[in-house]
DNA sequence: AGCACGCCGACT
DNA sequence: GTCGGCGTGCTC
């Protein structure tokens, strides 16, 4: 008889020791008993050393003959779980579905296609040279710079075209929000083979469908998102993260990994090229590129599309339209609509407006759960807290108890109220409030796209998604509550989005305007807006450089919670010392009040350290996750954030 | 995460 | 007296 540790999808922990009567390999899905229940976990190694205290349960059942994970999959995982500081169990858990990867597998027909042909042009083929002659040659990673849209996807097309007839696989990664139908579609006929898409939002069938066929080798390339790099290959050849800047890589749940940056060590353990691309990279990339880490290249825009005209307002001086609106953008908003084309405008916020607060006594309404200001739903005529969702019909001021309750500030709601009156035309109204599924964004991109409305106005999901060719006129309401928010990136943020939706205004032969309001006319940012023009990159990097944030310095973010105000309190403190101690070139942060301070009925303490070498950090960090576990109770949380994109 | 055990409040 | 609330702790 033989011990065998195996992993299972259990938050805490995760490796169990289970005995065998037969032999068996690394990678093997096994059913096994846990207190009363059976999970499927996937066996590791031999365990020669068993505890004799430990009375061990045998394996129920090995799931195949041959393992559907291998070593460098397991590699993969264990990496992200020292690098995170995640037990191994909730890595597991948070990368793959056990529904999924237990389900039996599945022999599927993947279609050919016509492949359609397509030349490259001048701006194209230098790229495609250049990466085509390291893609055979191991590991390498390029940051492919340059303009929205169908030209980068050429390029790979291209080069996965390449891969697949060398034998491998090609994995397309892209940020859940673009994922449509269409371009499942638009691959499939490309490349010559059926291109499936994997992401959460897929049924069940369709994913286990996906899942296996990538996994056997049938499909030759998967379009997907974040979840998609973990789904077990037989042999990926290349790895292309496309929009590799957008925030939704980094995953907020434990683990908090960046998909981008588990996508560059996957290619080097698997020995392969990955591909990053954006018109706006991170500032990440950017100086990795900059530092040869990664191979830059650019992609010039085509001398026939041209840079929109950017026009600043300064709200200070101006009586805006229903509080909303100045004249100029007005006037360019009905002059658009006059010559029937398109216009984009940005709100950054959701709701009708953004803060209530009490007439008689002046206090802002906070959620009771969370310290964190209700907003208002007009339209649904209630209140709700954007972060825990509790929704409050009638609030009352918690200071004084009146009910005399007002409220000030921009939402999208208000927007498209004050823009209908002004306009007397339907307005399209994009936010996460109104757009529940990617379905329903799909289909609402697309009754603006076969112009159904002349008017979108929404969030930060106005700047994704498809190509509007009649879009003349961006128009961004407001965005400086953006640089209100406690977050170093929030210049890197707002330029990418800027630049996103500049974008999005003129393509080809239609010039395009961008108008942005502002309190802040002064802001160094929007000076530095013509894509051409990388001295936003030169000026942001001094910046990062000047205050030791990234990409010169690594944080993490410790956060520990407690349903008690002094158990966290004393607990942050006695790690905050212990860390300090061991630090050597890191920078700690004294314990601080997280800037949300009770978030569900636990209080929070936030520990921010920062150092300029990734293993010292790790060290540090390993250190204050075993103070917590010899020294205090389960009830008392840790949650660490590597490389932390949200502060809140 | 599940799931059980355990120790206090309002019901047949 | 017991049904059930969710705090606490363990699972090879």
């Amino acid at each position: 008889m033989k011990y065998y540790d195996v992993l299972l999808p259990v938050p805490t922990g995760g490796i169990y020791t289970y005995t065998s009567e037969t032999d068996l390999q690394a990678g093997l899905r096994a059913s096994v008993p846990l207190g009363r229940r059976t999970l499927t976990g996937i066996v590791l190694k031999e365990n020669t050393a068993p505890n004799s205290k430990i009375k061990y349960r045998p394996i129920n059942e090995i799931l195949e003959e041959t393992p559907t994970f291998n070593e460098k999959y397991l590699e993969l995982l264990t990496k992200l779980s020292e690098y995170y500081c995640a037990p191994m169990g909730g890595v597991l858990k948070g990368v793959i579905s056990e529904q999924i990867y237990a389900s039996d597998k599945l022999d599927l027909q993947i279609e050919n296609f016509k492949r359609e042909e397509l030349t490259l042009n001048a701006a194209q083929v230098p790229v495609y040279e250049n990466i085509k002659k390291v893609l055979y040659n191991g590991f390498s990673t390029h940051l492919v710079h340059g303009i929205t849209g169908r030209v980068k996807t050429e390029i790979f097309v291209e080069l996965a075209t390449d891969v697949i007839s060398s034998g491998k696989q090609v994995l397309y990664l892209v940020p859940e929000i673009s994922l449509t139908p269409q371009m499942e579609e638009r691959l499939s006929k490309r490349i010559g083979f059926e291109v499936r898409s994997y992401h959460s939002k897929k049924t069940p069938k369709k994913r286990k469908e996906a899942f296996w066929s990538f996994v056997n080798g049938s499909m030759r390339m998967m379009l997907g998102a974040r979840s998609a790099l973990f789904v077990p290959a037989k042999e990926i050849g290349m790895i292309i993260v496309d929009e590799e800047h957008e925030s939704s890589y980094k995953q907020d749940e434990i683990p908090s990994y960046q998909l981008r940056d588990m996508a560059v060590l996957y290619g080097k353990i698997l020995n392969i090229p990955v591909i990053l691309a954006s018109a706006t990279p991170s500032l990440e990339s950017w100086h990795n590129a900059k530092t040869g880490r990664y191979i830059y290249h650019s992609i010039p825009s085509r001398p026939d599309s041209q840079m929109p005209d950017i026009e600043i307002v300064d709200m200070k001086q101006i009586e805006a339209i229903g509080g909303v609106l100045s004249h100029k953008l007005y006037d360019a908003i009905y002059q658009t609509i006059q010559k029937q084309e398109q216009v984009i405008l940005l709100i950054n916020r959701k709701g009708y407006s953004h803060t209530l607060y009490c007439r008689k006594c002046g206090n802002i309404l906070n959620c009771s759960n969370c310290s964190v200001a209700l907003t208002y739903y007009k339209s649904k005529n209630m209140c709700k807290c954007n972060y825990c969702a509790q929704e409050v019909r009638r609030p009352k001021c918690h200071h004084c108890g009146s009910d005399d309750i007002a409220d000030y500030g921009i939402g999208t709601e208000k927007v498209t109220e004050v823009l209908e009156s002004a306009f007397e035309k339907q307005i399209l109204r994009l936010d996460t409030e109104n757009v529940k599924t990617y379905k329903k964004l799909s289909e609402m991109l697309k009754s603006f796209e076969t112009g159904e409305y002349s008017i979108m106005a929404g969030t930060q999901l106005v700047a994704k998604g498809l190509d509007f060719s009649n879009v003349t006129l961006a128009g961004i309401i407001n965005i400086d509550n953006m640089f209100t928010l406690p977050d170093f990136r929030a210049n890197e943020r707002a330029y990418q989005l800027l630049l996103q939706l500049a974008g999005r205004a003129g393509r080809a032969e239609k010039k395009g305007r961008v108008i942005i309001q502002t309190n802040m006319p002064e802001l160094d940012l929007f000076s530095r807006l013509d894509c051409l023009d990388t001295s936003f990159y030169d000026k942001e990097m001094q910046r990062r450089q000047m205050f030791n944030y990234p990409p010169f310095f690594k944080m993490c973010r410790i956060t520990l919670s407690h349903t008690n105000e002094d158990t966290v309190k004393d607990a942050a403190f006695m790690v905050y010392d212990i860390i300090r101690e061991k630090a050597e070139t890191a920078e700690v942060f004294y314990p601080a009040q997280a800037p949300i301070y009770k978030l569900q009925n636990r209080y929070r303490y936030a520990i921010i350290i920062k150092s300029p070498n990734n293993n010292e950090l790790t060290k540090l960090i390993h250190t204050a996750s075993a103070i917590l576990k010899d020294n205090t109770k389960t009830t008392l949380r840790m949650k660490t954030d590597r490389d932390p994109h949200f502060f809140m």
